[in-house]
DNA sequence: GTCAGGCTGACTCTATGTTGTCAATCTGCT
DNA sequence: AGCAGATTGACAACATAGAGTCAGCCTGAC
């Protein structure tokens, strides 16, 4: 058996994976709530922020690999909130654009002055090559399992 | 900013650990559909069959890092379902054990025959070594977020 | 033995996310 | 221009998961 060691070491990661999820949605939580936020907002507004030009919902489902419905609703609520607004899309008559209002901009911004520190403390003594490393392993197991 | 590129790579990190959380709940979901189960209850039936003298309900929730509510539900469906069974624990009155019925392990037997050569699929031309340093690195990061 | 603190089961509420469906719109090909 | 297929918004049903609460049981220190 080749392989037995292998399929035993790829369940502890998948094990891992799920475990790291909760930790991380859990941390998400925690950092969000101090602007107001939950974890799934914190993962919708970073991606928000990262485009200049405004995004779709279904491109920032596409960008999180969640459904589109699950987005819209987030994207609703935070609209509600003031920290969404939706632009009418030159590109696409129905399909409008999100994106972060003043309010949004100030509540991503105090939340990078909690995430930074956070991700700097996590990966402190943490080669930087280790961290490609791993990166490059899950991305690859990624597009492994988006192509079927 | 000596860390800057780091704090990007550990960000895309934690944007790979969210896509790949998903994946494998989807792939939990296709594998586990054809015996009659969902990715939770795969999750929690493993957990369950590597231990032969049966855990308690919180004892599955440690081991995953859920909540003991989550995954109660999930083992009183199954044992609805005849996939587990409570019997009493000779070390704790109230906290039953739970163990898989005859066929619960039927169940279980039938989702090793698809679970692994989809593990040894996916990491079919995956180093060992690889596989070791990235399980390595989210134990530790892991291990990490645990301790606060 | 006793008792404080921890663990467990049961219940509720809320948030998140997937799947399915339908109509409206868009895109690319002819 | 026109049409087939893909995309999108809207809505609903369902599964999963966390947090809070309460009462009962258990454990360990004394």
């Amino acid at each position: 058996m080749a392989h037995s060691p292998k399929r035993k070491l790829f369940l502890d990661l998948v094990r891992a994976i799920f475990r790291i999820n909760g930790l991380l949605l859990a941390d998400g939580d925690r950092m969000a709530e101090g602007v107001g936020l939950t974890s799934a907002r914190w993962k919708v507004i970073g991606i928000i922020a990262l485009s200049n030009a405004g995004v779709t919902v279904p491109g920032i489902a596409r960008a999180l690999g969640q459904s589109r419905q699950a987005v819209q609703r987030i994207t609703d609520v935070m609209q509600i909130d003031g920290l969404v607004s939706y632009a009418t899309n030159p590109r696409h008559k129905r399909s409008v654009l999100v994106q972060l209002t003043d309010q949004g901009q100030q509540v991503y911004h105090a939340l990078r002055t909690v995430q930074d520190p956070w991700a700097i403390g996590l990966t402190d003594d943490v080669p930087v090559d280790e961290l490609e490393s791993a990166l490059r392993l899950l991305q690859r197991l990624i597009f492994r399992m988006e192509k079927p």
